[in-house]
DNA sequence: CATGAATGAGGTTTCATTCAT
DNA sequence: TATGAATGAAACCTCATTCAT
């Protein structure tokens, strides 16, 4: 159903092929399960039911749920920044780098349904054992927003994208644009998400490029 | 800690003093703890202890948890709409309603700070006890996000905005924009939010409106 | 719904004339209550709603739910009893007596409905706080049952019955029969009772009448 | 305490020996704790401890509460046919059958002293969720009511029994002198079953036999 | 490596009972 | 007298986690 987390088939110091590819497969369940569940009922036993094994080996695995949890969100952030990366960079102009960041961004979540709605709801509701929230704690930006936000400052700099918006700002509304999008996908598997691609950057590139001398 | 809700005061038929009062009392408590510490963790027995009554009462007051929740929703959908309708409805330019549905939205989160932080986390992860979610179904729209859909597509067929975005996905990214906000508000009390809104406001304004004739 | 239990209107000695209409209106209210749902589901609040009255106030008139439980089988034995008694003792012969009492109960049953029902329920249900059981225990007899099986004794003694059968035995196989008939008339309305009572006086008739010689 | 039920041993598909063998331990403790304290009061903490295991271990083995009792049900039944059935069916006349009926059921109950005083517990007060019986439902008859109503149908129209009783009727107080006895005997361990027995087989003996030409 | 059995904490809910008004 | 607010115990159930096999 998922497509397996972008890290399969490495194996890391210290463990097996074999452990490795458990791992994974337990990391491909729990994706599957939160983003069709949620997480607050993703339970250890229906990750392990989706998977096809028993709960204990979860356990046997994972030091305990919030380790599990720790690698989706590895994996599937490590894998998002794989796809984006380059596509971003490639892009030299300021409006040119907006537009990639959004359609890159849309097209790793067109092609890996789950994997964003997963990690999304896991930022918002993933608690330590004291109750405390685990990401997203003091308004902490996530490291796409970081690398955004960097990314809009330089091209301001450089004179290639309007200068007088706030970068973080930017940042963050234009995270949240894209956010929005995959629970929307899993409840409407049938969603367009090129055209909202589409349609999106072009919001942002008229709300970040250089304003022209106009006549109100 | 909490603003009241907004039902504060008012008896419906066939309701105590005494027992609005409670029953306020309990939303307000619900809406803090929710906001606090996620939908999935605000037990009845945490909610009490807010509220400092037993958690016997809760379900003394209200028919059950979701019976609970649904006024939640309730009282706060009813008092943010009270507070943003007039101020969209006074504006009659397409750009000036975007500009108050924006700000209007944003001063509302400023001065009840948990409200719609708890009814987002409510709509995002509250289930029916057979694990169906009970909100935002199918990709369904929120009520503020049909009206601000209907508004621009208003100011657009009236020529005073740009004509060829989809009123839906821009109501989708506007509504994003806007929600990114409670939880980062909940979790950095200092956060600027007129600024916040300045600039948001500032980005769909330059988004949607007419575009003017200029050199690339 | 229900017909006043026999006592209503004596006022007992200590008891105004408004406690004693109100303890017999609560009582009417839990025998229509234990027969619709039965003893386990029949609370304290849910009696109350029946009677239109607050659930204080049946612990304001009885010292506690047993003690309310308890007026209730005083109340239906002795109205039972003064309906019966009359009709079974008029009877001069055995099998006459044994029509009468079959009969006689089996009218009383049809003319409240809910009566019976609603201390057989009691009688196999209600326990003690420390859950031993309040009636029935040890095997013991109702009062019913001691009353026929003095009876059928006297009579076989007399040479009116059949000599061979143990008329403790007869009387609970007869109090069995009747009893059964109780829960199928709530549940079945249109149980027609008379032909029933017909049926089953004549099956003990049959069993207990003096036996003829005969050929097999 | 209790005789164990009658699928011990088998390991239905699907289920390894240890479940199996946990399944008909907890059954055996339900039937036990009914018997005792009867089924209202039998939570599963009771049923647990008198398993002596851990509540939850009872979750863990059956979906729920209602799906234990459904259990014990289907395997006192299976077990109490399998028993009376061919001890029936062997008889050819009418009288030997009606007295094989009675006499077989009651060594049943006689060796199984728990069992039927437990699933005639739960057909009396197990309720639904909503309230609603789940078993006795508007008055139908149970799995043995009617085998033996059509028996007596059968033997009344070969001319076996006495053609005027209406099979039904005499199918219910058969069955009522039977299920009287389970209580009784659960609160008198020293009850005399067998005679018992032999009293109420020759009752309806002389109540279904033919009746013969006498005087009066 | 892997399983399935088992526990104990914590969730929502119902209820008899008490008490201020 | 009567009400309705309030409590605390106990009900059923879910779940993360541990452990013998």
């Amino acid at each position: 159903m998922v497509v397996p987390p972008g890290r399969a088939g490495q194996a890391p110091a210290g463990r097996t092929f074999i452990e490795t590819a458990r791992r994974n497969q337990i990391v491909a369940a729990a994706i599957d399960t939160i983003a069709e569940v949620g997480y607050g009922r993703a339970s250890l036993a229906r990750i392990a039911a989706q998977a096809g094994i028993s709960p204990g080996l979860i356990s046997y695995h994972f030091a305990g749920k919030n380790d599990l949890i720790d690698q989706v969100i590895r994996d599937v952030q490590a894998e998002g920044l794989a796809y984006m990366q380059p596509r971003i960079r490639a892009e030299t102009t300021g409006p040119g780098m907006v537009r990639a960041y959004i359609e890159s961004n849309l097209a790793f979540i067109r092609d890996h349904r789950n994997h964003m709605a997963a990690i999304l709801d896991i930022a918002r509701n993933a608690v330590t054992p004291d109750g405390q929230r685990r990401f997203h704690r003091d308004g902490e930006a996530t490291r796409a927003e970081r690398l955004l936000t960097e990314l809009l400052a330089k091209f301001q700099a450089a004179g290639e994208l309007r200068a007088d918006f706030d970068p973080k700002v930017m940042a963050v509304t234009i995270g949240a644009a894209i956010t929005a999008i995959p629970p929307r996908l899993v409840a409407d598997p049938n969603l367009d998400v090129d055209s909202y691609a589409a349609e999106i950057a072009t919001t942002f590139d008229l709300a970040t490029r250089l304003v022209q001398a106009h006549h109100d």
